[in-house]
DNA sequence: TTTATTAGACTACACGCGTAATCCAAAAAT
DNA sequence: ATTTTTGGATTACGCGTGTAGTCTAATAAA
């Protein structure tokens, strides 16, 4: 595993910035998020810092300015928070908390059937059917 | 709303003690994290000052000591969390991380049933089931 | 009764984070 | 050439957190 730096909620909001598009300057992150995070630029900029320090981001030097882009992808991230969210909440277990969503949350017909059909395929072809492993 | 205080990882913890048994004196809460989180007593008893600050827990006086108990419940806790995290790793969407998670996780065929039984529920009487093209 | 123990209160301290301001060298403007 | 502007580096500072240690009053032990 590559050991995916920590981001801070902050520093998030600037990474969803360079995901949705790179590489960009600091003065392009700055605009994107204005309106949007009510952040002096300046606080921008430490945010910037910081995620270099951490190596989330880089950049490539063009005469005075840098041009930032990450280095760790949305999908690894999305991914490993998840896990540590769910260890965290639900012990790991990753049924109680589908349980819970397929419940509460509102879902179009349309969303209910994909979700279905994804299972469908889950039960063909699934895990569990270990028994004559390897034939 | 009630506005829940914000707990901490380490909290956390101790709020799990309290949610399986209430109440509980400082030195049970002590042993019954012992082996488990390696902290010093004296660790414990600043979570425990801190959650009583924030009051996600109060106490009854015995004596010379307290036994205390949980005043937010787990249920709570977990569905305010989840909201915040869904948000802020989902934009609030809560579809991607359903169809994540069917597509990942590893699931018994006896979970993939039962997911599949709430979704059926849902279909009857759900929102959004005007037009029957699928029939 | 004097002493030892102990529960809880208060204090400690470094690090991460939110939220910037200041400093500095180079580029842009005059 | 001198002055102004500006991007990036460095510094700031209070709060929450992890991780305890010290202080104190009361109880238990001797």
């Amino acid at each position: 595993m590559k050991e995916l730096p920590k981001i801070s909620e902050a520093e998030w909001e600037v990474m969803k910035i360079l995901w949705t598009r790179s590489p960009q300057t600091g003065n392009e992150v700055i605009e994107a998020l204005e309106g949007q995070m009510d952040w002096k630029p300046k606080t921008v900029r430490t945010l910037i810092s910081r995620l270099l320090q951490k190596n989330a981001i880089a950049f490539q030097e063009t005469g005075r300015t840098y041009l930032y882009y990450p280095l760790v992808s949305q999908e690894d991230y999305v991914q490993t928070e998840t896990q540590s969210f769910l260890k965290r909440l639900y012990g790991g277990a990753v049924k109680p908390l589908l349980v819970h969503f397929l419940r509460e949350q509102k879902l179009s017909s349309d969303e209910i059937s994909e979700l279905k059909r994804i299972l469908d395929e889950k039960t063909e072809e699934g895990p569990d059917r270990d028994r004559r492993k390897d034939r």
